[in-house]
DNA sequence: CGATTGTATACCCATATGGATATGCATTGG
DNA sequence: CCAATGCATATCCATATGGGTATACAATCG
């Protein structure tokens, strides 16, 4: 089998720069199709698969208005993540605090 | 151009759920290779890509112990997402208020 | 030193992109 | 009702996988 599709989770949604660009961008607001195409400078159909990925997986909603699409974002979907790489953040911050012990006992010794 | 090369970032690195499961693995402690081939009913060759492709973006640390390679976990290579991630949280947090907020009124009504 | 064990690499294959471009559709304006 | 505007899709192409399998290497054992 070859890589697993984009389209299966966040994870993979967000692993791609343009589509974090898009969710940064969403979070000033509701914003058209055109818009993120001027902001990303990327084709306008590039945006629209890239958009219809993060629809997939929940990260954006839409709503028609008139001829326009309106993207926002959907920050819930992001939980998942959130979750998993948080439970890492203790290993980080106890790392830290073990240099912080290791130059306190330097600190003692001279 | 394809798709971005999956060794560029840590996002991508993550992005596959085996690597995740190493990663989870590896919270326990230092392994060798042959532990997380039989943790992850994986190939020892796909182990090893696998492990390559952490370690390309720090996420792991090899050891030299006679014929064993001993992985580690580097946990900070994982703060840029989360740091990413949590820049979102308050955007759901703010949500889940809205909605207790809403479930508040009806109370209030009945 | 030859065999065994533990890993990393090299290839081969099918598949899923991401970007480019052309095109289909729906809504709005004249 | 026809043209213009705003998006979504369909194709085509090059590339980067991930999995399978064979193989090259290094260290250890007898």
């Amino acid at each position: 089998m070859a890589r697993a599709a984009t389209t299966a989770d966040t994870f993979n949604a967000v692993a791609e720069p343009r589509r974090r660009e898009i969710l940064d961008a969403l979070t000033q607001g509701e914003r058209p199709v055109n818009e993120l195409v001027t902001l990303l400078g990327l084709a306008q159909p590039h945006v629209s698969r890239h958009l219809r990925v993060l629809r997939e997986v929940g990260a954006v909603v839409v709503r028609d208005e008139g001829r326009q699409r309106l993207y926002r974002l959907n920050p819930q979907a992001l939980k998942p993540i959130y979750d998993w790489v948080a439970s890492y953040q203790h290993l980080w911050e106890e790392r830290f605090d073990l240099l912080e012990d290791v130059l306190e006992d330097l600190k003692e010794e001279h």
